[in-house]
DNA sequence: CTATCTGCAAAGCCTTTGCAACTGA
DNA sequence: TCAGTTGCAAAGGCTTTGCAGATAG
């Protein structure tokens, strides 16, 4: 579904417009950053080639911090607030996504299309399984539909014990008594 | 389910050990917040009593500081601090539960029994509207089951736009052509 | 050439904490 | 009595921003 197609909305971190080329973004995060920017009038920088590069490398879920200190370990030159700023213009774009797993601090991952949206975060050992499920999407639309609501994204967490830390907390409590 | 029913666990608002009554507080937070601070061996005072009442008479989805300036506004007398943490001691307990939607500060909501546990937000206006569906529950446990998880609580949050400001978007899309 | 971008340090914002005085059970 | 609680102010932790110099297109 595409809105706006010619419009151009503010983008916070720059102080300055941008294309929406996709309010969606349905396919669209599967293209290279470079070319997200690309189209929607930023520049390419070797800060940011080389931020993406190590985010795409290090998996998903990776906080702010977490990124950083992976950039700096290749880029000592490279800043906190670059950092910031790429991942939310990342977010911004859609290209990635932000999310709080019920700690303070955001994490990220690239949201290439349809796949990883749902999560199980274990309360234990900080794991975090991704999977989805259309037959729940299904769901979430027909109670969209039903008040109404056009919905653009959606986060579901369940949180809990993975299989380790379950055997764990009945050691414990066998213990205990 | 009761895990550990003797045990003690450490609070770390109050920087003390209270019981664990019942790990998933099934059932339990229709009791009385009173009620719950008594089985965990907490104190009840006016600045706690007070801060319930207003939150219970306010609705949901407050943010601590919501929550603060209706409370000063018959009690003058009561500081932040001591909202904060008794948000945080709700929560801690699982009276309460607190969640963020995608802003920076936290929300939070008395935690009925099987009650509102997942929302529509709308990104347009900022209306919050609580649904519940068995259906999606019970594919959760499914998924769950299938991962070995084990889970205690969920998240399921879908934002988009609700239909007054779906018509206010048309609209401004007409307008720019 | 100039609109953007970067890096630094400083500021912001929400949340937590240290501490002395107070209070419920 | 005394562990638990409160209010204040100060500190913390994550995120954002102002600005001068650097850079992509």
């Amino acid at each position: 579904m595409i809105i706006c197609l010619t419009a151009k909305i503010h983008c916070s971190i720059l102080k300055m417009k941008f294309k929406i080329i996709n309010r969606h973004m349905e396919k669209y995060s599967d293209l290279p950053f470079r070319q997200i920017l690309k189209e929607r009038g930023f520049k390419s920088t070797r800060q940011r080639d080389e931020i993406v590069r190590v985010f795409m490398e290090s998996g998903s879920h990776l906080t702010v911090d977490e990124l950083y200190r992976q950039v700096r370990q290749k880029n000592p030159g490279i800043g906190y607030a670059t950092v910031y700023r790429t991942l939310r213009l990342m977010a911004e774009t859609g290209w990635a996504s932000s999310r709080q797993f019920g700690e303070r601090t955001a994490r990220f991952e690239h949201r290439a299309e349809g796949e990883h949206h749902d999560h199980l975060i274990c309360l234990g050992c900080g794991k975090i399984v991704e999977f989805e499920s259309d037959r729940i999407e299904e769901l979430q639309g027909r109670i969209a539909r039903q008040q109404g609501f056009q919905i653009f994204d959606h986060k579901l967490e369940l949180y809990g014990h993975c299989s380790t830390c379950t055997s764990k907390k009945d050691y414990a409590r066998e213990k205990k008594g």
